[in-house]
DNA sequence: TAGGCTCATTGACAAATGTCAAGAGTCGGC
DNA sequence: GCCGACTCTTGACATTTGTCAATGAGCCTA
């Protein structure tokens, strides 16, 4: 089950036996069900987890109201970067939508591998970057772009999750409200018609 | 005059002799004027540059108009960041707003540096997860957020950039027009009184 | 199967923001 | 000093988005 993890890893930069041993003992499977937490407000995000199979969602509260940050499917790195960064509690919950399996390590595992592994950091150099550059293109389209435009960039870029996750959730992540998005939908599929 | 740069990898990492031999040799400083341009749209951001003395801005163009995504002042990593990543030809260009000088290394010689210097790569990461910790923020600001609270935002992550950046740059780079954020000023500083 | 949920949609209206146009202030070059 | 270009502000109005309330569909559970 700690394959997909090692294969990841392993496309960033080719792992050696030893380096291969350490993240395989370092790393545990959890499984969560759907609504369960995988993080809450105000802990310290203290690992980092790949997503084997399922589904979550980031999100904080702002004035009552629940905003989605991310969507995390199969591939994905699950960590509350802010928190996990700064090693400082954060206002991020994480949340599985989906019966999900994680392979996790824990933030002090990393960092001992960092200093034991030299080039270890080549791997966590590129999923930083990858996750910057991820960060950036959601900074592109929150700015300056209609209600529309911005869900037509959420369906041609995670065309999968529209059947997967509730639409409330995707217009907080779009910067919208649930009823923007909604007439948004409605009159999108009209004009295809 | 290359010192700035020295002793911003050494606090991310501390660098032993000979990778300190090469950054220096490795590192081009180069001067701009202000309305000069750093990158171009259509090139590949082929370089990352410490900015040492001076102040710029990357933006991009959407439907004839040109929405700033990032200001890089004194301290901060110059980099067209989707372009450098993807070595692809990128949409931003990067634009000097007053002379600015810069401490360069070419990509190419970045990524001789990562393996040739295992350790170079904790420097690398650590600056990408930086990037990606302040991308991360910016998406919480633009999400949900009204021309107020975006405007007192920019205020207190930002104040000495108020009086050097034109407000239309600051509008587009908080997701709102012109008018819009006069008007958010006006109403604001009326406020303090 | 009935009742009680949540989710998505829709309508009426309010508030925020955008658009267009005009005008005042500032700055640098000539 | 004057002109022209640019920046910022303001007003009137249009458009978009948000808010509140009601409704129906789907789903779980007793």
């Amino acid at each position: 089950m700690i394959e997909p993890l090692l294969e990841r890893l392993n496309k960033f930069h080719p792992l050696n036996a030893a380096l291969t041993e350490r993240i395989s003992s370092a790393t545990n499977m959890v499984t969560y069900h759907a609504g369960d937490y995988i993080l809450k407000e105000g802990q310290v995000c203290n690992k980092a987890c790949l997503v084997i199979k399922g589904l979550a969602r980031s999100y904080y509260i702002k004035e009552d109201k629940d905003i989605t940050s991310r969507f995390m499917d199969e591939g994905f790195i699950i960590t509350s970067w802010i928190s996990y960064y700064t090693q400082q509690p954060g206002n991020e919950f994480i949340e599985a939508l989906e019966e999900t399996t994680l392979a996790c390590i824990n933030y002090a595992d990393i960092q001992k591998m960092y200093t034991d592994f030299p080039e270890f950091n080549i791997v966590g150099r590129k999923q930083a970057e990858y996750g910057f550059f991820m960060a950036e293109q959601r900074t592109q389209i929150l700015r300056k772009h209609t209600a529309e435009e911005k869900y037509k960039f959420f369906l041609s870029n995670h065309p999968t999750l529209l059947q997967r996750v509730a639409l409330k959730h995707i217009a907080t992540y779009l910067g919208m409200n649930e009823e923007t998005l909604s007439r948004v939908r409605s009159k999108f599929h009209r004009k295809k018609d």
